[in-house]
DNA sequence: TTGTATGCGTTATCAA
DNA sequence: TTGATAACGCATACAA
């Protein structure tokens, strides 16, 4: 029923292949035979088949994204949101459409990646994760497919193009600050201790602490889930402490909001008693109160670069490996307090 | 490279014919040859070309996402991350991937609706909005293209399938409440006036108001993007009335968290010196202080029901347009004062 | 500069 | 119950 290439060879008094190359601007077609088909397809409305083109071209222009978890409670997390937001805006110009690969399990996610890869359903894939002993990873990387990942890769980093925030640097940076501000019993509240985001911030807090002469305090660092819930468990363990701390790096802004909501039921306030700095520097840390001292990580430019990365890759597979370090900033409103001295 | 149907042949002994058969588990191949067949496709880890597939069966299993207007902005209100995961789940399940059609202005986001549609790149399309007049709309409709709408048709709601709350009745509920609380001077903060969402709830409201023997105040009634920064205007040109309302309907969460800001640095104080109810019901909403009253439209369940709408519809052509309507429940939380007599 | 023939990997029609 | 063949719509190697 719609219209073909045929339709318009023959209303254009030549052949489909011709028609095709004229779609391609060949530049062995004339200008004439150009134009007068050109004028064919504007008259008839003609678009070129996609799938039909997909087949032959053997390309599918999509890209695959790969979420960590249960996408359902993932979503809920404004950063995937907002780094499928930057992946969008790059993908759109270059035509290319999205495949959200979810599941419930680990399992099911790695079996759904290898699906949508093997049945060619995908040129490429952007993983929104990075931790330990990935099996998504080491099929795309014996597979030989497109990849990129957001964060840094746990193995092989040689091999793997990936965009990430210099993360360890980071929490450096916010732990000297509370060191500078006079605190001296700093927390850390990690996210799950297989992501390599987690280890890298936990590695910068902890050169923080020790080049201060600090020494590291090993029920000061928990880790919990990057959720609101999170934060709930993780300051009942460190209020629990009988010299609990007085500062804390919480390396999700969500969580730093559920840590505050639980402090201000017992009693405790941000940041008179406790001071905090969080990560993602999220809508919610400038609406929280008090507003949150947050490091904005530029979620938007991470997913922006990792879909640029990919598609660059997609069209030249040949390229090497690349990388791409993104800037943070700190953002300092009024969770933390300088320690009299 | 990869494996195809040919190569399972060859080593089943069969023809590409039967291997197709037993792939569509078609009853007409016997039980043997099937379990030789699906042996051999295991072995050599045999997955269908989708791309081809598509070509053949005519179908992408592909479901294109239309968003309202420039992404950019758009997509940083919460509200379509939420649809979209509503969504993305449903359509995971149908293994159903996502095209997100985006453009900055209406004219762009026509055209792309118009090519992947004309290209054969989608199934069926899901309209994130619903506005007066709008040339998407009217191009689905005669091109008689599978799409559901979220939120109400402006024209011809028989023709169309659409999954939408009852916004006239929940603003009408909202705005007793606030009548019931004392309130007679009530303020509406509607979105984009072109939106059918603002139309409604507009509705609902006056009817509220109407209905208590109150009288419709036009300079009460003002209408803004449907953003933070929204909230600063509306605010703006409420307070600067003479005889400024002591209660505000206000169509979206992030509008309302803007206003409180902005009233919060005039002096002005949420609930005590003005009360205010939002729609949405976004974790902001619960986070933000005072915490909002807000009306849970449930956003995921929108996103779900529609593309379980859609994809009936792409299945089963000829069933006639559907209708469904999502329940809201009205969250109290603490920005609404009464009145005292 | 253009046309002819073939193939992409699958499904479907028609025979056998 | 299975096989041979055409077709889906387009792109390209080879001819002309």
């Amino acid at each position: 029923m719609p219209i073909t290439i045929k339709d318009v060879a023959r209303v254009a008094n030549v052949t489909p292949s011709t028609v095709s190359r004229v779609i391609a601007d060949n530049p062995r077609i004339s200008q004439k035979t150009k134009e007068k088909v050109r004028e064919v397809m504007q008259e008839l409305g003609y678009q070129p088949n996609f799938k039909a083109r997909s087949l032959v071209n053997r390309s599918t222009q999509t890209i695959g994204l790969v979420m960590p978890n249960s996408t359902d409670k993932v979503f809920q997390n404004p950063f995937f949101p907002e780094v499928i937001r930057g992946i969008s805006k790059f993908a759109h110009t270059m035509e290319y459409a999205l495949h959200i690969s979810t599941g419930e399990t680990e399992e099911e996610i790695y079996d759904g990646t290898v699906k949508m890869v093997q049945s060619g359903r995908v040129d490429g894939v952007i993983l929104l994760y990075s931790r330990k002993n990935d099996k998504v990873t080491n099929f795309l990387l014996e597979k030989d497919f497109p990849f990129v990942l957001v964060g840094k890769p746990y193995d092989h980093p040689e091999l793997i193009t990936y965009v990430d925030n210099d993360n360890a640097k980071a929490t450096y940076d916010v732990t000297s600050y509370f060191i500078r501000l006079g605190h001296e019993r700093i927390g850390f509240v990690g996210g799950n201790r297989d992501l390599i985001v987690t280890v890298d911030r936990q590695r910068g807090f902890e050169s923080a602490i020790r080049e201060a002469g600090l020494t590291i305090q090993e029920e000061y660092i928990v880790y919990e889930e990057f959720m609101k819930e999170g934060g709930h468990q993780a300051i009942a363990e460190l209020l629990s402490l009988p010299n609990p701390p007085s500062a804390l790096v919480v390396s999700d802004d969500l969580m730093a909001l559920g840590m505050i909501h639980t402090l201000d039921e017992m009693g405790v306030r941000v940041p008179e008693d406790i001071s905090i700095i969080s990560f993602n520097n999220l809508l919610l840390a400038e609406m929280s109160r008090p507003p949150l001292t947050s490091v904005d990580i530029n979620i938007y430019q991470l997913g922006y670069e990792s879909a640029r990365c990919l598609i660059e890759k997609i069209q030249q597979p040949d390229i090497p490996p690349n990388r791409v370090t993104v800037p943070y900033n700190i953002i300092k409103r009024s969770s933390c307090k300088a320690l009299k001295g």
